[in-house]
DNA sequence: GTCTATAATCAGATAGAC
DNA sequence: GTCTATCTGATTATAGAC
């Protein structure tokens, strides 16, 4: 985030940062402002609310998130093991939630607060990154059964998303968190 | 929570209760005092504020849910090996959550979004539940070092807390879950 | 596109009767 | 110990100038 940026853009990640790191029921308008540059009545010449904000974040967390992840599974070659392939996807995860990435955070921290209607919005969105984990364990366990493997994928990611609001940077990096994880995870798993 | 309980201990199960399903930003005083069959008004008479009966939830939650972790586990007999003392503390911890016990799932809910003042205070209580865990652990791998195990501890604890938000009563029993979720942390972690 | 000024709303908290 | 009535303060949101 940076001067040039359109105030549309500098809305948004600082909306972003705020949410990850007060969360919702202590995020302010003004303070959002603040982040942006700007003050407060200024949001509403780009976002009709403060709802129809936190959602575009939402959005754009789910959705640059699952693209990231995908794109690091993705690249592997086809012959990978799917165990493999799962590793590669918590990685990912991981680092991207410890990268600095305002908006996944933002989305670990916020999304079971979010008020009824909208969370089922975002919901829909949230439905194309959980089935791609499915998915991955589906690959990785095919002897399973369903509903231990649902399980299995909501401990996963609860684990996972709790990173952000723990990690202090100095000891261990991203990198040794996220492996310590895929780690853990996967030895438990198969 | 029924009608003879007194007014206080009413006002303390509703507000756990609300905490607990609708997290700390969405949780009316007006509500709490609904559940407890009185008026909002009314509760000052037995709290000075909202936040001091928040705090009374959250000390209340984690005094509980230590006292009956360690109650479960200090129960074996002393030739009990590590391994399993944390296996019983595990599966303590999520039958506590799952059994209904709202306290302890509001502050699995809500105590990331405490104030900050408040936080510190009732972290300090919380340094006893943790330091539990972080003792178990340690006794269960002697051979790791404290960085890994304050990870896998931190990754542990997100994981369990988080099954009040997805678990729904139906095809698996708490029991069934909490013995999945020891499989999965003990398996990966030892 | 951002500002100043202000409206509208709502929730926490207080006063005092019963 | 709980109620009705009211106050206070904070925050979202709008109106309109620049």
């Amino acid at each position: 985030m940076n001067n040039t940026d359109s105030g549309r853009k500098r809305i948004l990640d600082s909306a972003a940062f705020i949410l990850r790191t007060k969360g919702l029921g202590a995020a302010r308008l003004s303070e959002i402002a603040q982040g942006a540059g700007m003050l407060a009545p200024s949001i509403y010449h780009h976002f009709k609310s403060k709802d129809e904000l936190v959602e575009h974040v939402m959005l754009a967390g789910i959705y640059n998130n699952t693209r990231h992840i995908v794109a690091k599974v993705e690249v592997l070659g086809p012959e990978t093991p799917p165990a493999e392939r799962l590793r590669a996807a918590i990685i990912a995860h991981v680092e991207f939630l410890l990268s600095g990435d305002d908006f996944s955070s933002a989305v670990a921290r916020v999304f079971d607060d979010l008020p009824g209607e909208m969370k089922q919005r975002v919901l829909a969105a949230y439905a194309t990154f959980d089935n791609y984990w499915r998915d991955l364990l589906v690959a990785a366990s095919p002897a399973g059964n369903d509903g231990q493997r649902t399980v299995a994928r909501k401990l996963m990611i609860a684990m996972l998303d709790s990173c952000p609001t723990w990690y202090r940077a100095g000891r261990l990096s991203p990198t040794q968190i996220a492996n310590q994880a895929a780690d853990l995870f996967l030895k438990g798993f198969l």
